[in-house]
RNA sequence: GGGCCGUUAACUCAGUUGGUAGAGUAUCUGCCUUUUAAGCAGAGAGUCGCGCGUUCGAGUCGCGCACGGCCCA
């Protein structure tokens, strides 16, 4: 590592004989006037006015490939926009130019003015009559013709995977389009964006396992959000009948192709509306970002072909225990034969909730992970889902010990968490009570007391309806993305020694 | 946490039963003014992830560790 390779060796002995003879390999004066897109456009609207002569254009970018003959060279060189070839002969930059020229490396960045012409294979092409330099590479780029494969160094180097891999470039594209599409989405339905904290005393709105962090100046600990839940309803509170925020939420566990331990959420609140109206609501999201982004609502994941375009199934947690996990719906509401019938399907639950009298929704929600998750290829909504795992959201009428939630599942992913809010004070104390008991009893992921958050529902909060949607793994769907680092620009790595 | 696989030149990869470390691209030198992974001739480039062990001798065999990928929990 601290040993110098021999091809960056010679490539600071270059730099050093650049800079003797009075090359400016970081200048940062030079004006560029257009893009390759421009140059694009131009062709495709008025391609026989084009002469080698005008119109002229002033294009920079990264050089990305070099065919050298004696006094004449192709490149290839691409920025934000696009790639485009470009000619440079000796006697039309002058001898000055081209010697500097052919110093220049594969990496560099160059600025070109000039004409186009067509070459004898057909391609346009810009024929420079100036070339400059504008920011020098010191180290080489991945060979063109394979890439950069090597997973590790793509997630750690990653401004090299966005040089050399287009495909990847485009992900990410994607992904910001998705964002973009999703906030007009809601921006057009009147709904407020906002932004919340994302250091919250009581980390609260999700069942998972804070980072904890401490401000020194008020002395305290502060966890860093599992969800921004609890804010976004304080703001319902407040007014702001319809907001939604895209954001960070932190979670510390370990990571995997679909966990990443920081994540972007969606989540999205409304009023007047119940858990129904968010399942339409939330088809109509998914088939106009899908649109917009893909150019068409049927999908290809993974080989599966997934329709955005038609509307998405509907059943209970419990239809769906019995469909897809072959249990008897007369187990439902028996713990003892649920668990035996689980240890036969070598499923472990007492490890893995941890707790020492496992709560019957436990044992129906672990079941449905293990059994029902992964078949649930087409979009499928998921209601029914009883109360002691489901801490905010609001009984349901017909049956109390269900609530008015759903989750969206695509491709055998949850993608998306939704539910009729408790705005009753009363019955959301009593449900935070519980958690402060079943954390007691073993579960580390049981929501804490929010004091704070029920003195805002005393104040009174309209009805309301609220929704998560993981970005990441909606964004994997779009991609046809089988990790959730390939949709993540940065995912976390161990240093390396 | 467990299992399987990977780590060799800047990149992508070979490397046989253990016997001087290989290729293509890239780099450097020379020739070449229409190439499309340009061509021709020549050259340089390696702590084989790290450590310990076995052996006369380890990229190769064994053990441990690190980092990564996939799968399972």
């Amino acid at each position: 590592m601290n040993k110098t390779s021999d091809i960056i060796q010679r490539r600071r002995e270059k730099l050093a004989d650049l800079i003797s003879n009075n090359i400016n390999l970081f200048p940062n004066d030079f004006v560029v006037s257009n893009t390759i897109r421009d140059i694009n456009d131009a062709i495709n609207n008025s391609p026989d006015s084009i002469t080698e002569d005008e119109p002229v254009f002033v294009v920079a970018g990264r050089m990305m490939a070099v065919n050298r003959f004696g006094k004449a060279s192709f490149i290839r060189f691409k920025d934000r926009t696009g790639q485009l070839q470009a000619y440079i002969r000796k006697d039309r930059v002058g001898d000055k130019a081209y010697s500097l020229f052919k110093q220049l490396d594969i990496g560099d960045f160059i600025r070109i003015k000039g004409g186009l012409f067509k070459t004898k294979t057909g391609e346009w092409t810009i024929l420079a009559s100036e070339l400059n330099l504008i920011s020098k590479a010191i180290r080489p780029l991945p060979e063109k013709f394979h890439g950069l494969k090597d997973p590790e160094k793509r997630y750690r180097q990653r401004y090299l995977d966005l040089i050399m891999n287009p495909d990847v470039r485009d992900i990410f594209l994607k992904r910001s389009k998705i964002i973009q599409e999703i906030r007009t989405f809601f921006l057009d339905r009147d709904f407020l964006e906002v932004e919340t904290p994302m250091m919250q005393p009581v980390p609260g709105g999700a069942e998972a396992t804070p980072f904890k962090t401490y401000h020194n100046a008020l002395g305290m600990d502060l966890f860093l959000r599992i969800a921004p839940e609890l804010y976004l309803k304080r703001l319902v509170v407040g007014g702001f009948e319809k907001v939604f925020e895209i954001n960070r939420n932190f979670r510390n566990e370990g990571v995997s192709t679909r966990h990443n331990p920081e994540f972007t959420m969606l989540e999205f609140y409304q009023t007047y509306s119940t858990y129904i109206d968010l399942m339409d609501l939330t088809e109509e999201m998914f088939r106009a970002v899908a649109k917009k982004v893909t150019g068409s609502d049927m999908i290809t994941y993974q080989g599966n072909k997934i329709d955005f375009g038609s509307s998405w199934r509907r059943m209970t947690l419990f239809a769906a225990l019995e469909e897809f996990g072959g249990i008897d719906s007369s187990l439902i509401n028996d713990k003892n034969r649920l668990l035996e019938f689980a240890s036969s399907k070598g499923i472990n639950i007492a490890k893995k909730t941890g707790m020492k009298t496992i709560l019957l929704g436990k044992i129906i929600t672990k079941l449905f992970d293990v059994l029902v998750e992964p078949k649930l290829i087409k979009p499928t909504f998921i209601t029914g889902y009883p109360v002691e795992v489901s801490p905010l959201s609001r009984k349901s009428d017909s049956e109390p010990s269900l609530t008015d939630r759903f989750e969206l599942f695509i491709a055998g992913h949850e993608i998306a968490n939704g539910f009729s809010e408790i705005n009753d004070p009363n019955d959301q104390k009593e449900r935070f009570l519980q958690q402060v008991a079943d954390r007691k009893a073993g579960d580390e992921e049981a929501h804490c007391m929010d004091e704070d958050y029920i003195k805002a529902l005393e104040y009174g909060m309209p009805p309301t309806a609220g929704e998560g949607i993981g970005i990441d793994r909606l964004a994997m769907l779009l991609t046809d993305s089988a990790s959730i680092r390939e949709v993540i620009l940065f995912p976390h790595m161990k240093p390396r020694d």
